[in-house]
DNA sequence: TAGATTGTTAATCGATTAACAATC
DNA sequence: TAGATTGTTAATCGATTAACAATC
C-alpha cells in the first residue's frame, strides 16, 4: 500500500519551497512539461536529494526515468502552502516599511489577503494607503474578530511589538508576521514568524569581516 | 597559554549577536553591570551554554559567579559585527521596499551607510529619496568603484537582479544584501546574503496549513 | 569556604548528502 | 532491454544541548 500521508515539512523545507515554485513556473513558461531532480537541483545550486525530498511533502510522485510533471507541481506546492484560498491578514503600523509591504502586489499570490491596516497616528487614521484603510489600533481585536482575520503583519516600532502583538491575540489572530526587532510573548499555539532585517545584516557583516567563514 | 583567537562564528550565531547586543542595550539602561549566561538566556528564550558559545566568538570572557561585563559585550559584539565603523553601501532599485529601507535610520548603526541610490527611472533618476541621491543604474559600477562602496543592497524586481548583481560586482562591490525573489550567479569571494519574504511567509503558512510541525 | 557561574568537552538532535534498490 | 531517474534508507555533517571540571 502506498502511504499517502505527507511527512512533515521542516522550516528549511518550507523554506525552499517557494523557489521551486518560481523556477518551475519558469520552466512551465518555455514550454517544458517534465523536469527531473537534477535539473531542478542545478538551477537552484542544490543536491538533486534534497529536492526529491522536499518535493515529497506535496505527495507529487515522479516518474522514473521522466521525472516529475511542472503543472502538477506547481499546483501542489501552491495547494500545500495554502496559496490556492488566500487567508485574511491585517498590518499594524502604517511606517515606511508597513506602507512598502501595503503596496506589493504579489502577496495575494502568495496566499496573504491585507483586508485592513492600523496605527496609532490621527493623521494617517481614516486614510487609505495603497489601497487599504487604515484604522486606530484600539479598533484591532473587534475588527480581526469580525473580519476573521487569521494573520497579522506586524511593523510597529520595538516598544510597541508586544502590547500589539497582545491586541492581535485578543482579537482571534492565529499567525504573526514579525518585523519588529523584538521577541514576542504569545500563546503556544499562535505562530511567530521572525523576520529579522538586523540579523540578516549581521549575517553578511560578519561574514565580509571574518572572510574565513564556511 | 590562553588562546585569544576567536573561534569561527556560524550563520545561526551571526543572526543571534544582534538580539544579544539589543538585550545588553537595554539591560545597560536598567542600570545592570553585570549579566550572567543564564539570565539572558532565559530572556532571549534560549538556554545558557548556547549564549555561552556564541558569545565566545566576541573573545569576552565573562568572570565564574559574576557573569559577563555588559558594557564590555556591547562594545565587542559591535567591534566583531564591524558596526564602530560603517561601511559605504549603495542601493539599487528604488521601489517601495527601497524607499522603505533608504529611509530607515537604523542602518548607520548597523554598520551600513548608504551613499547612493540607482533606479532605470527617468523621473527617479536626478531627485533625492530621503536624502539619498538617485543616479542611472549605468553609472553604478563607476560610481561604486569612486566612492569605495563595499556593499550593494539589491531591491530591484527578479528579472533585474542578476544583470545589475553583474553591474555591482564591476564596480568592486563585496557583499551583496539580496532582497529579489532570484537566486544570484556571483564570484565565489563575493559575500550574498538573501532576505527572502516569500520563504519567510512560506514558514508562517506551512505552519498554519500543517499545525503538527515541530 | 561554599556555591554560583564560566568555558569546554561529550552527547544528542536534526538536516543534508550519499548510496542504492526499485521501476519505468 | 539498458539506462536514467525516482523514493528511501544509511552515513555524514553541523548545530544544539547536556554534563562537568575549573574558578572566583
Amino acid at each position: 500500500m502506498p502511504h499517502t500521508d505527507t511527512r512533515h515539512a521542516s522550516g528549511p523545507t518550507l523554506r525552499r519551497l517557494p523557489h521551486y515554485h518560481r523556477l518551475l513556473r519558469q520552466l512551465r513558461a518555455e514550454g517544458r512539461v517534465h523536469v527531473s531532480s537534477r535539473l531542478i537541483a542545478r538551477r537552484l545550486g542544490a543536491v538533486a536529494p534534497q529536492v526529491r525530498k522536499d518535493l515529497a511533502v506535496t505527495s507529487v510522485v515522479g516518474r522514473p526515468k521522466v521525472g516529475y510533471d511542472v503543472a502538477e507541481l506547481i499546483e501542489a506546492i501552491s495547494a500545500y502552502l495554502g496559496w490556492r484560498n488566500a487567508v485574511k491578514a491585517l498590518l499594524a503600523g502604517v511606517g515606511s516599511l508597513g506602507t512598502a509591504l501595503l503596496g506589493y502586489e504579489g502577496f495575494r499570490d502568495a496566499g496573504l489577503d491585507i483586508v485592513a491596516a492600523f496605527d496609532v497616528s490621527r493623521e494617517k487614521i481614516g486614510t487609505h494607503v495603497h489601497g487599504v484603510a487604515v484604522y486606530p489600533l484600539s479598533d484591532l481585536p473587534a475588527l480581526a474578530d469580525r473580519m476573521g482575520v487569521r494573520v497579522g503583519v506586524l511593523t510597529v516600532p520595538a516598544e510597541a511589538a508586544q502590547p500589539v502583538a497582545n491586541l492581535m491575540v485578543a482579537g482571534g489572530i492565529r499567525g504573526i508576521w514579525n518585523f519588529a526587532p523584538a521577541r514576542l510573548d504569545v500563546p503556544a499555539d499562535i505562530v511567530v514568524e521572525d523576520v529579522s532585517l538586523s540579523s540578516s545584516l549581521a549575517v553578511l557583516s560578519g561574514r565580509l569581516n571574518h572572510p574565513d567563514s564556511a
